[in-house]
DNA sequence: TCGTCTTTGCGACTGAGTCTCAGTTGCGTA
DNA sequence: TACGCAACTGAGACTCAGTCGCAAAGACGA
């Protein structure tokens, strides 16, 4: 696949840049990362390792996202659990989500004029920003189908329901 | 002040509602809760409950959190750092909140039509939003002044980055 | 006073994430 | 090809927020 190569490349080049070296570790969790199309968690990245008999330990994944995160390939992102999500960065479209409490999906949207209008937040109160971190947690359409309710629509109550009911 | 009385009040229609009671440490940590006029940490709230000599045991506080959230008079909120935050609900004015990675400080904000924009997103999307929470990362106007600069603009860095500088 | 039910504190536990440290690896230099 | 050194790794101990189980305490109606 040339698209990882070329992630691989620039980890290679953000590494290099601050006298860091590409190692066989961090070879293998970029390949793994840029192979998985959705949010993991560092634990499940390290028992994919695992699973694959790459041998790699937890402080070195860990480790690893950190570097990755700093270099601008993956986001660190929370999606109403009560720990860290990851998703590889394609492109640079920076995007939002809607988080189902009911079965946990999760739908990437992006929306330039809410991007703007938070632009235009910022500014009005002088606040120079740098990222921004919005999941909306509700139900998605087929869970609604299926008689799924909101727990108490309006109600704050839902941030702590979700998250309880996202928990393994 | 009888705004907490009031406070008090509801919580123990709300506990009333499903068999509980109103006990003691309950009243005194909603009492706690509704002096505290900002963010909270649920172990800073157990620390001041020992600075005034009022025994409360760790699992009390987060029992009871958990609790108010369920209520409704106190809301969970994420605020870039890796645990969660409280704070108490006033009157029904939702909000969201702009936090700055230089000095740690919360600036709130309420934006009808940012909020109507993300009705019509989920509209688009056919899903149910219950709660949604916003965080943008940044750097306030007097950390701006003194000279503090956003890690790298544009850059998802500023994630991890801001989350590191905000610990403690 | 008794029985039942809720609540509490204690302390052990969990699980994500971090740190330390000794051993290993990668790589430029000779 | 060997050397030296900095960067890297794994193992496991540690931290810290949050949860759980359990026995004791408290509330309260009969």
């Amino acid at each position: 696949m040339p698209t990882i190569e070329r992630e691989i490349g620039r980890f290679q080049d953000f590494l290099a840049r601050q006298g860091q070296k590409l190692t066989q570790e961090r070879t293998a969790l970029v390949r793994e990362i840029f192979a998985t199309h959705y949010h993991f968690e560092a634990d499940e990245l390290l028992f994919k390792m695992k699973q694959k008999s790459t041998k790699i330990s937890r402080a070195t994944v860990y480790r690893t996202l950190e570097l990755l995160v700093k270099s601008g390939l993956v986001r660190r992102v929370h999606l109403g659990e009560d720990h860290y999500h990851y998703e590889h960065v394609r492109g640079d479209s920076h995007h939002d989500h809607l988080v189902c409490t009911a079965c946990g999906s999760v739908i990437e949207f992006n929306d330039p004029e809410l991007e703007q209008r938070q632009l235009e937040i910022c500014a009005r109160k002088k606040f120079t920003p740098t990222f921004h971190n919005l999941q909306i947690l509700g139900v998605c359409d087929s869970c609604r189908r299926k008689g799924e309710q909101p727990a108490s629509p309006d109600r704050v109550t839902s941030i702590g329901e979700g998250a309880m009911r996202l928990r393994k």
